[in-house]
DNA sequence: TAGTCCGTTTTGAACGATCAAATGCTGAAG
DNA sequence: CTTCAGCATTTGATCGTTCAAAACGGACTA
């Protein structure tokens, strides 16, 4: 009931000027120690809380950060890392003082349009953008605009030119792990099943499968027999996996791209090792055993190269008109293996 | 780069007066034809959005509705559900006019706070709430301050006098359709897995089964015998259809509450019929029937739930002093069962 | 002709915070 | 004893919008 303490409201409580009280709240290197304590007290006493309408007004800065909620994918099981991720932003945000505001967009050109909106009327002090491919131009149109952003994953064949802050999971170490433990266990015929080549994160994970199996031994040409490619989703799993059994020489074990494909080269059954990528619930459903991303690291990670990025160079609104912050915020974070029954 | 337009440059450039311009954007009705033409080329030329934070801070409104992202759940699969819902009250949202900002709570005492945090310094105009449960505070504590409020899900065992809008997915009629679909399929012997007695949710899942097998001849002895409850997740669901097929009259079929539990089910083997609840992504990579809630639908219907109520009722700051929205503002919709493999 | 009224447009104030500059005060230097 | 630097605090202006009330001009009435 009693809303709406202004910070005059306080000044006049505290007995001193608003000015002061802005002070004590922002600058309090200004202010005498006796002072403040007075002002603190009377914000206590009062439950003041200050207007961000009007605190964006006079600054510039809203405190906001824009990131898009992804069209839960017919796969489905993209969205469960984006939900976690987007979990952690919203939780990391929160506690540097910055709140999550959600847009959707069909495609990369509504996203701009839906950018320069956004920019245009609630201001976000930044972006996150997910999801990058090729040929993105979302990060090039952010850096002419000298909007602050960035990106959970890394850019995949941008010139060097455009470089900019980045998290990402390093998802070769992640099936390098997942091909050793297996090595370890025993197998010789190790699979991988990915997608087709030309997506940037299907290519890492499958680097990493085909270094570790490179660096025991296998000799180019029986990587090639190892190496399936499908696209996405658990019947192209099952069939890939039926595949690759019925070969001369079967394959013993398999590491898989994502969990879906996993899920189906379980089904089809024989029993044998199977990883998966993502630790999705899928996975903690059917007991399989699967790389893990530190989603919540990343949003965290994201949150604090963007407060650098925002509270470092003086204030948002002139940040853009200055520079953009420094480049060279690369995070590269590694993945770990959940084991589970499957492997 | 020519950032900034005020609505003064608009009037400048039209020749007319900043309250004129204002006018025409809010208020048509009261500016002559001719000058609307002359304003809204201005308007286009320069490329002018009214600043959200100022306007905010005259109206009190911020166009924004607050919603809380749950932490993934262990069981992961509700998440699926919530992601869509909350995409599709985004999309939903931006139509309207609003945004969607997010916030997290580990429990509801600290969800209160941050309601009041949130309305302190953002001042969202409204709140979406899900995953009400059993003596939920939150809908009482909204309803005290007079903040609009919409909630996914009805309240369960709330007294009658404490009546809000909501939107729900009738979760009977889903559990009744699947029954009668495997019913007219020719089986007799049909399960129903699902949670422990208690959950609003789950009982009603229940009852849509129990209701039909009655219709159909079934006596309670019978539907006692059939009724299985465990917790969620797919290894609980396997030992349940496992426990459910040994029996001396098996099951032919299941109706499961959830998908974590058909997968388990399905998982047991025995080729029995198996229906799902929530047609998540698991149910579609393992060719799952299940019941379909209409996500997006719902959304929908809560953005338009509050509109009503912040739009109807003159401006949402006003609003809260006055009365509260007109209660009897409940929607109920119908999920939908989409067919594949398991049944 | 003066007075009213109405539709249209303009003017002034206000929302609540911060910035920039001015003020008062204390103490050390000249 | 004055001057001035430096700290602590206050004052006035401002961000961009909308509300409330005033001003304007033409038509209509008495």
């Amino acid at each position: 009931m009693a809303d709406k303490v202004t910070i005059a409201d306080v000044a006049r409580h505290a007995g001193v000027s608003r000015q002061t009280v802005s002070n004590v709240l922002n600058a309090p290197e200004l202010v005498r120690e006796h002072t403040q304590r007075r002002v603190l007290e009377a914000v206590q006493a009062l439950g003041y809380r200050a207007s961000q309408a009007a605190r964006q007004m006079r600054t510039g800065r809203s405190q906001l950060i824009a990131a898009r909620i992804e069209p839960a994918q017919d796969d489905g099981i993209n969205g469960f890392v984006f939900d976690r991720f987007l979990h952690g932003l919203t939780e990391s945000a929160a506690l540097a003082g910055y709140r999550v505001l959600l847009y959707t967009a069909a495609d990369h050109e509504a996203e701009l349009a839906t950018f320069d909106d956004l920019l245009g009327v609630y201001v976000p002090d930044a972006f996150v953008l997910t999801s990058l491919d090729y040929g993105d131009p979302r990060p090039a149109w952010l850096l002419e605009q000298r909007i602050p952003f960035v990106t959970f994953g890394r850019p995949w064949g941008v010139p060097p030119a455009q470089r900019y802050p980045w998290v990402d999971v390093d998802g070769a170490a992640g099936t390098a792990a997942a091909t050793r433990y297996l090595l370890d266990a025993g197998h010789r015929r190790i699979g991988f099943l990915g997608w087709p080549a030309g997506s940037g994160v299907g290519d890492d994970r499958r680097e990493g499968w085909a270094r570790t199996l490179t660096a025991a031994g296998a000799e180019p040409a029986e990587l090639a027999e190892l190496d399936y490619r499908t696209d996405d989703g658990a019947p192209h799993g099952e069939a890939a996996a039926r595949a690759l059994l019925d070969r001369d020489r079967p394959v013993t074990a398999l590491v898989c791209v994502s969990d879906s494909l996993a899920l189906g080269a379980l089904q089809a059954g024989r029993g044998i090792a199977v990883i998966g990528f993502d630790d999705t619930p899928v996975a903690r459903a059917v007991g399989l055993t699967s790389v893990s991303q530190p989603l919540s690291e990343v949003a965290t990670r994201c949150v604090s190269l963007l407060t650098r990025a925002l509270d470092g160079n003086g204030a948002g609104a002139r940040a853009r008109e200055t520079q953009a912050y420094d480049t060279g915020t690369e995070v590269l974070l590694r993945p770990s293996l959940v084991r589970r029954r499957s492997a």
